[in-house]
RNA sequence: GGGCGCGUAGCUCAGCGGUAGAGCACUACGUUCACACCGUAGGGGUCGCAGGUUCGAACCCUGCCGCGCCCACCA
């Protein structure tokens, strides 16, 4: 017997413990493989909404594959962050007031990380089994375990020997705040209200020039002004100190005189060359640009094309440095210091032009949310442009599919501008680079120490070094040493990830899962990290292994605040799923995601959705209880095409095109029209009318019909289970459970087939017709202010022998759900009656005294009017001669028979208006 | 500066070439033996604006207005 209710906070867990145990989410089964890997949630966090949606999706296509017979692998796992994971550690420390990381040293920090994620690591594990997901637990990856990290090794070495990846003296975003480079990504560029100081820098020899200060509508100067300088702006005035020279545009005329002179920088007390390049804009600021090719990406491209000296200013925390060519008083100082310091200093030479108020687009690192600073550093690089080309023609190709095809032009944009990616970090917690360098300083690359020392003394040896000398290498002044160093820096936590879909299945071994589940099936994420992960992916995959990372990519939407707002920690506006859990159950909460996830439309996530989609989960659940009552029992041996009676050949008919529907929008990720076809169908269907049409037979006599009703009901009710167990995973797993005695449990139950729910076009047209016309009675009823419980006669007037038949047919149903007294056919209306006119049928029901005779000429006189416009709005596309030149036949067909069905209509409405007119 | 997306019922959103839809909210009625987390009936939209294409446009095209996102080196 059911409860009253489903109380999702005691089933939930039972029934998911139920599932794992059954070993139901295991890869096992003959079918084709089906399989999805997850995008690894960080170690640190904990379940957001976005992945809640993100998995919802995921555990949606995965149930729905393994009902569909299909070999499902959902491939669970954990990143380990780099950044963000060491950041929680410190930041625990501090708060702790235990000594600094720099304090006990790199290996008894990675100690004390691991040591954190080995007690708070899986948490986000065990939200995600909340939401009910599916994932083969057995198979769990983290991208520091040992087989990830082999497979990072290899690719790295690979990688390197084929000059893929490389290191490279160049500027890089460095975070002053968290002491390492990060990648183009990972710098979030921001708008700033800033400011544009213009700068006088004095020529040398006190030179002068005439610069034009006015021009005449062609363009020509007019009036020149005598000037012993060259003016350039800067919105980072501390960079100065490290000026290299001023550029401006060859065809800039004003600055030709001066062109190969030089200037004086202030302050500094050198003199750098004014040259020409193509990269300042003659339009913008004065038209000459001061070139800090240590600290700018721009001028540091100026820089190298000109061979002009870069000055590095600042330390790894952005303080100036203790440099002989930067002055004694700003040595030391911070960066902003500095800029104070600098402009006051050029004012008070008398150098300062003006300073205008500008916006300016500031990097900042978008973990440590400080300002970004260009810096000439070391680093390893991977070759992103040559890897892109495979990653590229895959989507090209079709090999690949991106859904909604709308991100794979992002995709190609951002492809075919790849920059070369920084993977080196100056961080501790992450895959360090297996990179080791000898005492000249020359990189060895191996997979592990030994290897690179091999190659060392092999290296050395062909230099023609004694194995002696290469011994007397090792010792230094103090003593024993290794021969080679290792590189101290890790990997860009996206380097790992890049390699997830073939290194958790086992790569580089050639498992069986490997060559089962490789190439995976779909990717699904969202859009925020095409360009981390997706891409990255592509590429790693479309190198190391013979085919595509997957087959299709589905981009799903972000889930937003109710302002449209993205939702962050930072900002405080996020909406716990776990809440929502606890509140309306994880049902409802991945009822209302699918639902929401239309392609290619970010989600406003609403409370009052979930709430309504609990409460359509409790509505199957009281229909379920209605069947139990009502002895509507699974019997796994009737055959829905046996069915005899009209009713319920046409709910078979009505599940079957909703099976069709469902199917086919899961096969191409329409997860929100898939969960309103179930929706309607199991709510406006099979509970507003199946079930209210069944009850007279139910209740009634025993009798063939009464149990074909029976078991058709229940065979439905089953079937709406399974269409429904991909969103809605645990209240129908506790259905399927309590209202049968099954062989299997719902999580492995077969998806219904289409084609054993046989369509049954009559049935249908004559089911339709009868809800037609209780609708039509309702309506007249409600109208009328006949009250709710008053039951009325109705007289079907003239009726031809197919609505005799079906009246006669169908008359319990349509008197009771009407509210009907009697159904009796006459000739002609009887007087004082409210006139209905359905499908062509006039059906009266006499309220003698009762009728309000101006209310139902109303009425009458509102439905004339409808069918008026109706009609009119057809003869005017009629008599549009190349609409029906034009048009297709079929539209032509429809509108002919829409004006005779309407004109019908009227016909019948206006005899009643008439009739009731004359009383 | 490029690129993308969005403006449809009070709110959150479907629909994207042939009769305007859902959930929530709202109004009226309802103790009908599954369900008030319910039922029945109903109100509510010139589908951002202006042009164009088409027999026909919420849907395609152009422009404009408003909003959002991504990328980018204007010092």
């Amino acid at each position: 017997m059911l409860d009253k209710a489903f109380d999702p906070k005691s089933a939930e867990p039972r029934l998911y413990e139920a599932w794992e145990k059954s070993g139901a989410f295991k890869a096992s089964g003959k079918g084709d493989p089906f399989t999805i890997v997850i995008p690894p949630p960080n170690v640190t966090g904990s379940l957001h909404m976005g992945h809640a949606l993100n998995n919802t999706l995921q555990d949606v296509l995965c149930r729905f594959e393994r009902m569909r017979g299909r070999s499902v692998l959902w491939q669970p796992g954990t990143d380990h962050a780099g950044i963000a994971t060491q950041m929680v550690v410190e930041r625990r420390m501090a708060e702790r007031q235990e000594p600094r990381r720099t304090e006990i040293g790199r290996e008894k920090f990675l100690e004390k990380v691991w040591a954190w994620k080995a007690e708070s690591g899986g948490a986000i594990i065990a939200q995600l089994k909340r939401l009910g997901a599916t994932c083969d637990w057995s198979r769990e990856r983290f991208t520091m375990d040992e087989g990830l990290s082999a497979a990072v090794k290899k690719v790295f070495v690979a990688l390197f020997r084929e000059g893929l990846i490389y290191r490279d003296k160049r500027l890089v975003n460095w975070d002053p705040k968290l002491l390492t480079a990060i990648s183009d990504l990972e710098v979030e560029n921001t708008e700033v209200a800033g400011h544009f100081w213009h700068f006088k820098y004095p020529l040398e020899h006190g030179e002068t020039y005439e610069f034009p200060i006015a021009h005449d509508e062609n363009g020509e100067p007019t009036e020149w002004e005598t000037r012993d300088y060259i003016s350039i702006a800067t919105t980072r005035p501390e960079t100065m100190l490290g000026d290299g020279a001023v550029a401006v545009h060859p065809s800039d005329r004003r600055y030709a005189p001066i062109v190969g002179k030089k200037c004086l920088l202030p302050l500094a007390d050198r003199y750098i060359p004014i040259i020409t390049d193509e990269y300042p804009d003659p339009d913008f600021g004065s038209g000459a640009v001061k070139i800090t090719g240590a600290h700018d990406f721009n001028d540091y491209k100026v820089a190298m094309r000109n061979d002009i000296k870069l000055y590095v200013l600042m330390d790894e925390r952005a303080r100036m440095l203790d440099a002989d060519y930067i002055p004694e008083k700003y040595r030391g100082l911070d960066r902003f210091e500095a800029r104070k310091q600098v402009v006051a200093d050029i004012e008070e030479r008398g150098l300062l032009i003006k300073v205008e108020d500008k916006k300016i687009m500031q990097p900042f690192g978008d973990r440590s949310n400080v300002v970004i600073e260009p810096m000439l550093t070391d680093q390893w690089y991977v070759d992103a442009e040559k890897m892109a080309i495979k990653a590229i023609n895959a989507v090209l190709d079709g090999k690949t599919k991106i859904t909604p095809d709308a991100w794979s032009k992002t995709y190609f944009q951002w492809m075919r501008n790849i920059e070369p990616w920084c993977v080196s970090r100056q961080l501790w917690w992450g895959h360090q680079i297996p990179a080791w360098y000898g005492p000249d300083g020359h990189v060895f690359v191996a997979e592990t120490e030994e290897e690179a020392t091999k190659e060392a003394i092999l290296r050395y040896t062909q230099e023609g070094y004694s194995l002696e000398d290469i011994n007397n290498m090792r010792r230094h002044e103090e003593g024993e040493a290794p021969l080679l160093v290792r590189d101290e820096d890790v990997l860009d936590t996206w380097f790992s990830s890049a390699l997830w879909p073939f290194s958790t299945l086992g790569w580089p071994d050639e498992t069986p899962e490997l060559a089962k589940h490789y190439p995976t099936s779909v990717l699904v994420t969202a859009h925020d990290i095409i360009f981390f992960w997706v891409a990255r992916m592509m590429m790693m995959g479309c190198h190391f292994m013979p085919d595509v990372p997957f087959r299709d990519v589905y981009i799903h939407a972000l889930v937003l605040d109710e302002k449209g707002q993205k939702m962050s920690k930072s900002k405080g506006n996020v909406i716990d799923p776990l809440t929502l859990i606890d509140k309306y159950g994880a049902d409802a909460l991945r009822f209302t995601l699918a639902a929401m996830a239309a392609q290619g439309r970010n989600i406003r996530l609403s409370e009052a959705r979930v709430e309504g989609y609990r409460n359509f989960g409790t509505k199957l659940w009281n229909a379920a209880r209605f069947c139990e009552m009502n002895g509507c029992v699974f019997d796994a041996a009737f055959d829905p095409a046996s069915a005899r009676e009209t009713l319920n050949r046409w709910i078979i008919h009505e599940a079957g095109k909703t099976v069709e529907e469902a199917t086919a929008a899961l096969q191409s990720f329409r997860f929100n029209d898939a969960a309103g076809a179930i929706y309607r169908f199991a709510w406006n269907v099979l509970c507003d009318w199946h079930i209210e049409l069944a009850k007279p037979i139910l209740m009634g006599e025993d009798c063939p019909a009464k149990e074909e009703t029976r078991k058709t009901t229940a065979l439905v009710l089953s079937e709406v289970f399974k269409l429904l167990h991909p969103f809605m995973p645990f209240i129908t797993e506790e259905l399927w459970r309590e209202s049968a005695s099954r062989e299997t449990a719902l999580i492995v139950a077969p998806w219904p087939e289409a084609k054993s729910l046989p369509r049954a076009e009559s049935a249908a047209a004559e089911i339709n017709w009868v809800i037609g016309l209780i609708n039509a009675i309702r309506s007249a009823r409600a109208e009328m202010n006949v009250p709710a419980g008053a039951k009325i006669e109705m007289v079907a007037v003239a009726a031809g022998p197919a609505p005799s038949l079906r009246l006669d047919l169908h008359r319990e149903l349509i008197a009771r759900l009407a509210r009907l007294s009697s159904i009796r056919l006459a000739d002609a209306a009887p007087k004082g009656a409210v006139q209905i006119v359905h499908e062509g049928g006039i059906y009266a029901m006499p309220l003698a005294g009762v009728i309000d005779i101006a209310a139902e000429k109303a009425r009458l006189a509102k439905e004339i009017e409808k069918c008026v416009k109706e009609i009119e709005a057809v003869d005017k596309k009629m008599s549009n001669p190349s609409f029906v030149e034009r048009a297709p036949v079929e539209i032509v067909e429809e509108n002919r028979e829409r004006r005779i069905a309407f004109a019908a209509r009227q016909e019948k409405l206006a005899a009643a208006l008439n009739q009731i007119a004359e009383a």
